[in-house]
DNA sequence: TGAATTTAGTTCTTATTCGAACTACTATAG
DNA sequence: CTATAGTAGTTCGAATAAGAACTAAATTCA
């Protein structure tokens, strides 16, 4: 048997940390009674006065088909509110109500301290070489993607 | 404004690595007409003699409820088979069928291929650091994770 | 100005995804 | 040997998830 190039080790290294990671954190998640996509919602509304569903779906990754019925369940729990955006009659604007401003400061800082526990024994400086090197291997893939998508649409 | 805690940028690079990572590979994936959780379904059956659903959940990381509809789809398709389990009337073999060895054979080392592409400018070392470094996390997170289940069994 | 293009969100379809309840079969304790 | 507990898969319900088609509004540009 040949010996395993060292990428593969790497993403499969990559994807069991991320999974270990989310399997860790929903615990937390669930906890609140919010499912993962909408915490991620209420936490990337708290602190702002609302964004567009484009702004929201670029922070959480979640595409705006996705995001439409995700908004749609935090607007029936009375969490988030559709207002209109001025100047441009597309877009609306996606802000926290005030039950909503308060369901973020119930759950946002206890989940970051729930998820700081799990990194107490990690080094500052073995944390920091880990994040850059994750960027530097986040860079490749944005490269090369791009690359495929072009070479895509060239043909 | 405080400074962020480190562990809060290495999350971040994490989880925007990772995505990054599942961007890339599923260009490639959905062009061989197979969904990803599928894909990963007959990778994993190929060159073996086949394995239980709970075998293959575990190497997956697909939940049991899931695999049951993947499996399906697979079935449909004519790339998998469930055969009989000597011995334990409640377990199914799933095997990859005549078509299904030949749907692997087509896509898989393309697709390792297609990935060292994204690869080729990372150091070796620097991929070796980086995936020890991900090991070490991936235990804290297991570690924690632990910990915050016993605590829930207790209560 | 007015046609063509782009952009913002919604809707639709198909496929996951998880958890929980359920069925059938196996193993274990007494 | 039998009541109980555990395991393997399936089914179900609610929520994602991606992509494509669609509507409405804004922008470009001829």
């Amino acid at each position: 048997m040949p010996d395993k190039p060292p990428f593969l080790s790497l993403i499969r290294e990559l994807v069991r940390c991320y999974q270990a990671f989310e399997r860790y954190s929903v615990i937390d998640v669930r906890a609140s009674g919010l499912t993962p996509p909408q915490f991620d919602v209420i936490a990337t509304l708290g602190n702002t006065t609302g964004m567009t569903f484009r702004e929201l779906g670029d922070k959480t990754l979640i595409t705006k088909g996705t995001l439409t019925g995700v908004v749609d369940r935090l607007v029936d729990k009375g969490l988030v509110r559709r207002d209109e955006f001025p100047g441009d009659a597309r877009c609306f604007k996606v802000v926290l109500t005030p039950t909503g401003e308060q369901e973020f400061r119930r759950v946002f800082q206890p989940h970051l301290d729930y998820l700081s526990q799990a990194f107490q024994r990690l080094p500052a400086q073995h944390m920091a070489e880990l994040t850059d090197g994750l960027i530097r291997l986040r860079r490749e893939l944005e490269v090369s993607k791009q690359e495929k998508t072009k070479q895509k649409e060239a043909a």
